[in-house]
DNA sequence: ACCTGAACACCGTTCAAGT
DNA sequence: ACCTGAACACCGTTCAAGT
């Protein structure tokens, strides 16, 4: 029984169709984050998606630059999917709540992979356009350069920290254990003195799941928008 | 010419002398700390401070349990050194301002290994004494469970948000480069087309630098908490 | 109690070479 | 244009052994 000429070129063609499209610069950005939503974004190398690809690990390097490029790419890809709204003249700072609520939605499409998008955001089209929409109302609302500035900034970084910091968001464990890592912080924290500590205790359930995402987030957005309309009194 | 007996130690001890305090759990701790601050996070590894304290990289193994170990502990420790304040029984949510601010003077020290801090802040002492406090506080303002439990949560990583975030904040990068990635960057906003982002490159400057330190925590600071008093003024 | 030596399974990356 | 092979310098970690 011999091997066929071109064994080895049709058992990778199987195992293509079983990891899926080919390779390409945007295969490789999609398939590093959804392995980062399923095993963390510790999980994710050069190696490893190479693996995946049924390629070699140099082989990605006609895709990408080196590994901090992909984690760039990353970060850019997750915001570009944001559909910026058109900015109403009209509205006042309440105007920043659908900027704040698309990124959010994008951003929850890849928790594993969040955090990039911190260094990454003033760098793509769609985070530039959303900053500028963002800076655009707070100095209509009176804010000066530095606040807006300072302003713009929290604002994206809250959304960002909304994403990665929600209760049992355990990014960075593989997807079977975040059960079992949420119920023991859980159980550690139901143990905790209740002398000392009763609302620690009390809210060890909140602390440690989310039970309704939906309105975690827009009551995190509420908050941001809360704080920056109080200050916008202050200063007229 | 014979090495006398012992030259290898003498050798060890003399470059122990350059390095600092000899090996133990609170040295490496520190000194991965420190290396942080300097390299980044990522220049932290085990061989790396093994080759600084002069020893096998296997010696650290008797020290820390693993590197996941050791980079916990770091965060640990960062929170460790806030001094709690104690809590008035009046005040209201005012209160929250010290606790906040402790906690920035304590991460601002360790800017490198900050975002450590997030996944530890709940499992040290010193973290769960300030979670307590803000958790008393906001129910005190008449918060629900599930309100000051994510309050809470968003009190302490608004904090962490602001060290790690700060602008020209460039952690991950060794020091002597920081200056030169602000610049980069700044100019790249600089350079944008005026029509489409006017705001964007006219906050150029403080998107990338920040100017005064103390005057953008207080703002940061001030900001999350004009938000919770803006929500306790909505449910009563 | 504290540290070393040898070994293993990973990792990113370069460079020359293949098709 | 796109991929491979070989090689290099790193990394965390285990285990048996030394003192």
């Amino acid at each position: 029984m011999v091997s066929p000429p071109n064994s080895r070129t049709a058992t990778r063609t199987a195992a293509r169709a079983e990891a899926g499209p080919a390779l390409s610069r945007e295969a490789v950005i999609d398939r590093a984050l959804d392995l980062a939503d399923r095993e963390g974004l510790a999980a994710v190398s050069i190696r490893r998606l190479a693996q995946d690809f049924d390629v070699t690990p140099m082989a990605l390097y006609w895709h990408v630059k080196n590994k901090d490029e992909l984690l760039s790419a990353m970060g850019e890809r997750i915001v570009e999917v944001v559909d910026a709204p058109d900015l109403p003249t009209e509205g006042g700072l309440d105007r920043l709540r659908p900027l704040l609520e698309r990124l959010v939605d994008a951003l929850h499409r890849h928790p594993g992979s969040t955090e990039l998008v911190r260094g990454t955001i003033l760098r793509t089209a769609t985070g530039r356009q959303l900053a500028e929409q963002a800076l655009t109302i707070l100095a209509e609302a009176g804010f000066d350069r530095q606040r807006r500035a300072d302003l713009a900034r929290a604002a994206l970084q809250s959304v960002v920290m909304l994403v990665v910091g929600a209760p049992g968001a355990e990014t960075d464990v593989p997807e079977q254990d975040r059960q079992t890592m949420r119920d023991r912080k859980r159980a550690e924290l139901a143990a905790l003195p209740v002398d000392r500590f009763p609302h620690l205790v009390e809210c060890a359930g909140p602390l440690t799941e989310c039970e309704d995402p939906t309105a975690y987030y827009a009551d995190g957005i509420d908050l941001f928008l809360a704080g920056v309309a109080a200050l916008a009194t202050r200063i007229s």
